[in-house]
DNA sequence: CTCTCATTTGGGAGTGACTCCCACTTCGGT
DNA sequence: ACCGAAGTGGGAGTCACTCCCAAATGAGAG
């Protein structure tokens, strides 16, 4: 399962951190849009463009998470024959586990919310991913990708998720990861009507 | 009722409709990346920093609707003492019939569902009217805005509908648009699960 | 260990969205 | 007709992002 991993590939990663830590340095000192792509350049010591080459945007080089693991096998064998949400709920919660609370580098974490254009490339990102939600739902409950419903639930979904987080954040992290998503999913599983009553 | 409106304001307006009509030939004609503000500009015979002041962005000229009924008055009072999903399927109906079914500008939604930064910007105005929505569902449930089932509710309602708009879009507005919000607002209302056994 | 090939990096040149600013025009009310 | 307010044109500038290519550097073969 390890993967293998040359110089090339590790002088490489170790840039990126490295840029993205001043990048974090400096936009906690002068504020995101008061720093240029440059200036984190010159500090990190690479080329401009090689911050474009790893990262893509500016917005990208908060959005990079470095200990991300991959977590795109098509469904874990023991969610078979699980409903929809018995099935995402686990998936979810072993994520989390796996990470500890500590899903949340809480520096990165405050501009990911709270500066416009990095939030703004958060939901994009998560929206790309209701094609990938749509087809997991409709492979779950034998429907149909196209369908009116699936494409509905996928969104409401990523809409419902996305504005959990935020709440989390809103709060300071108040509550454990766990019972927020446990209420969340909940919230969704039920009906929007007869959670609210 | 009848907004008084100077000659001001009106030229302003008409300018507006020009440069998007400009804007939208060209779009159709060389694609929206490859025409620049400037060209739009010069065709419909205004400044650049003109066009910026109508529109804000580049994607903001698609995004403007010059037929937008402002439809904010705070709940109409027929609404009052209607359970939450009963008031918003009205609110939602009643906009749609004052329109037709030509809430859609063919020309205009071709590039609101296709390119991606205009879509992008759909998507954001969508969650910019979150908190609105998490307000209106507080208030018609007696929670408050900052509960976590509200907002989750409110998160969800705004990618389920667009997702249904996509939908919507990628079917050829083949289903007619009342039908297609009430299946929509069911799946929302009855929770994601039961509507989709 | 060395030579060669495939990648990657640095950096220069350029594009175009968007901002700032200010002199000039034009509208609205007296 | 006149004055103050608001809008317009257009010039100058910033910065995110792209393209390209020459120089540098790992990876693998012999």
């Amino acid at each position: 399962m390890e993967e293998r991993v040359g110089l090339r590939e590790r002088k490489r990663r170790a840039a990126m951190r490295r840029v993205q830590e001043v990048a974090l340095d400096l936009f906690d000192e002068h504020g995101f849009d008061a720093v240029t792509v440059k200036q984190i350049a010159e500090a990190a010591g690479v080329a401009p463009s090689s911050v474009y080459r790893y990262f893509e945007t500016k917005e990208g080089i908060v959005l990079y998470d470095p200990n991300r693991i991959v977590l795109s096998e098509p469904a874990r064998p023991e969610e078979d024959g699980l409903r929809l949400f018995e099935a995402l709920y686990r998936t979810i919660t072993a994520f989390v586990a796996e990470h500890g609370d500590e899903v949340i580098d809480r520096r990165r974490t405050r501009y990911l919310m709270e500066v416009p254009s990095v939030r703004t490339a958060v939901a994009e990102r998560i929206f790309t991913d209701v094609p990938t939600m749509a087809s997991f739902i409709a492979e779950r409950t034998g429907r149909s990708v196209d369908e009116l419903e699936v494409q509905v639930a996928a969104g409401a979904f990523a809409g419902g998720l996305l504005a959990a987080v935020r709440h989390w954040h809103a709060e300071d992290y108040a509550e454990p990861l766990g019972e927020l998503l446990e209420r969340t999913l909940a919230t969704l599983r039920d009906g929007l009507e007869v959670s609210l009553e």
